[in-house]
RNA sequence: UGCCCGAUAGUAUAAAGGUAGUACGACAGAUUUUGGUUCUGUUUGUCGAGGUUCGAAUCCUCGUCGGGCAACCA
């Protein structure tokens, strides 16, 4: 199944757009409705924003809408902190929600609808220990048998039920369990447990509440109420999928339908809000938007855009095969945005003074062009003058073959000025290198270079005098292996011990004074980088998005 | 040992019985006042064995391998 014309190259259809165009086609639905139902008990990550790009991405795509719905079923885990991370996480990426819900809207339907399970002889109340339960619920090989206490009367279950909700019992005395099929091959449908004692305060029920639906009794009603007409949901749920059925069936109410997908993983980092929540607890990073974790937040702070992300999402397809997707991909589609809208800068990050000797006392600006990929944006004057900054690692005393850089003797050309000329290296009493004394070609200079000179290297420079300092942070993979959660032991045993690097005072062009948050700056040769929100006016400090590709690094390698 | 998913280059992802294609990566070259960008080219793949068919990545059978399922988590 394809759709595209002779203008725009086809492109295939996803298996959820294929069962969505069909059942618009056959007049099953005339809109949809998907939902995305976060758990308010951590921030999003990359993975998230795969189901949100997908959950909102099809409503858009089909016409219909999606509703945001925050599975708030467990008051001991779930916090308001998170229900404003995530909303401001979705808002970022671009969507907007047509209804914000809350599972916890459903508990007076829910306490209905379990009422009515039970008026059925569908649902039963057990004393069993999660001990007793667990024990009789059998082994995925063996079959379980029926607790003693799915024997009662309606009467009795009615009553008990009612008295759980008006808390005449402790946590964990009592559950409201449905009676399905103990020796099914499927676990969850041996008997669910729906209701649970917590005499827990919730973040938006409060103390109204003492019993709590599970997951399975609260995720497809809540489907169903809203009128969702395609769940989906990640592939560790396909085995709950008859038991949402099931109650949807005995309930009696709108089939909304489940679909699975397999999650995105990410080489080099983890996935999981549990592991993620012990790197923060643990302080192995700074918090949930350390720009090195895999969190919308993470990314959002380090400088990436909600386009590279939505488009990253579309890259990485759908389907129901267990996956790693390379990170390489991500950079890429990062690069490829920041390439196009970044604002060329020079900084240096590791200095060495150089002088040019037959230059004047003077300053003198040259002119820049802000993005040449972009000739919508302008220019910019930069200040030249006698004493420059350029990298340490640009000059070589004994230069590699295919060194293009400055060596003693070779010319190079200073990006947007002149080519120079390395005349003498100076060195202090340890033999480390202080100094280059060097020579212009007046000639040469930027957009009038008359001296018919090639240079193979063009170096980037800032002006001793004007530059002013920046605090740079670099920041590299979480870990050191491409899958830390399927190697031996802790996957913490796994982590980059020097996923950060802080450049404490990094020479920067002028210009740089009127670095504005949410601008995205690419530091020419260096990288792309942004305003941490920690920044100053008193004191600069910028994370780098990502490195620019580096075909010198691995050549340098080789050798 | 049971049930359920799944398996196409290194990583992802197309091909709905009819030429195995695309992206990222890797490699090579061209262009370049960013060793960036851009452009060109190269490389590598249908898990295995049978079967159906003129023809199978696709349908069937049996294997193999990977993942999920035994929370009062979601």
């Amino acid at each position: 199944m394809t759709t595209g014309t002779k203008d725009s190259p086809e492109k295939s259809l996803n298996f959820l757009e294929e069962i969505i165009e069909a059942d618009l086609r056959s007049g099953k639905y005339h809109s949809i409705l998907t939902r995305f139902p976060p758990e308010p008990n951590g921030y999003l990550h990359i993975g998230h924003s795969k189901s949100i790009c997908l959950n909102f991405g099809l409503a858009i795509k089909y016409g219909g809408k999606t509703n945001l719905r925050f599975d708030d079923t467990n008051p001991v885990t779930e916090e308001t902190e998170y229900v404003e991370s995530i909303k401001e996480d979705i808002r970022w990426l671009g969507f907007e929600w047509a209804n914000e819900l809350y599972a916890s809207d459903y508990f007076d339907i829910l306490f209905d609808y379990a009422v009515d399970l039970i008026r059925r002889g569908l649902a039963y109340v057990d004393d069993s220990s999660s001990d007793e339960i667990a024990e009789l619920k059998g082994t995925p090989t063996t079959p379980g048998s029926r607790s003693q206490y799915a024997s009662r009367s309606i009467e009795e279950n009615l009553h008990l039920f009612i008295a759980m909700r008006d808390g005449k019992f402790g946590d964990g005395q009592k559950v409201l369990r449905a009676k399905i099929d103990m020796t099914s091959s499927n676990m969850h449908l041996r008997d669910p447990i729906m209701y649970r004692i917590k005499h827990a305060e919730h973040h938006r029920t409060g103390k109204k509440w003492c019993i709590y639906p599970l997951y399975d009794f609260a995720h497809g009603q809540s489907d169903s109420i809203e009128k969702v007409t395609h769940s989906i949901c990640t592939l560790e749920f396909v085995t709950h999928r008859p038991l949402y059925d099931w109650f949807i069936e005995k309930l009696e109410i709108f089939a909304s339908r489940q679909f699975e997908f397999a999650r995105l993983n990410l080489s080099f980092t983890v996935m999981s809000k549990r592991k993620l929540l012990q790197l923060v607890q643990e302080k192995y990073v700074g918090g949930w938007d350390d720009p090195r974790m895999p969190t919308i937040s993470g990314y959002r702070r380090r400088g990436y855009t909600p386009e590279s992300i939505r488009t990253f999402a579309e890259k990485v397809g759908v389907q129901k095969r267990d996956n790693l997707i390379d990170v390489s991909l991500l950079e890429f589609c990062i690069r490829e945005h920041l390439n196009k809208i970044a604002l060329r800068k020079m900084v240096i990050f590791d200095p060495l003074k150089i002088v040019i000797t037959n230059f004047s006392d003077d300053v003198e600006f040259l002119s820049s062009e802000d993005n040449p990929e972009d000739p919508g944006t302008g220019r910019r004057e930069i200040p030249f003058s006698r004493e420059l900054f350029i990298e340490r690692e640009d000059f070589s005393e004994n230069p590699p073959k295919k060194f293009f850089r400055l060596s003693l003797g070779q010319k190079v050309r200073l990006k947007s000025a002149y080519i120079i000329q390395c005349d003498k290296v100076i060195k202090d009493e340890n033999g480390k290198i202080v100094e280059l004394l060097c020579s212009y070609l007046a000639e040469s200079k930027s957009g009038s270079d008359i001296s018919g000179l090639k240079v193979q290297g063009t170096l980037h420079w800032v002006s001793v005098k004007h530059a002013i300092t920046a605090e740079v942070f670099l920041y590299d993979r979480l870990f050191r292996v491409e899958d830390p959660s399927n190697e031996e032991g802790d996957f913490k045993d796994y982590i980059n011990p020097v996923s950060l690097h802080v450049v404490k005072a990094a020479y920067c062009e002028p210009s740089l004074r009127n670095a504005r948050f949410g601008e995205r700056y690419q530091f020419i040769r260096k990288g792309y980088f942004c305003l941490d929100r920690t920044s100053s006016e008193e004191k600069l400090i910028f994370n780098r998005t990502v490195t620019l590709k580096d075909t010198w690094a691995k050549e340098a390698k080789k050798q």
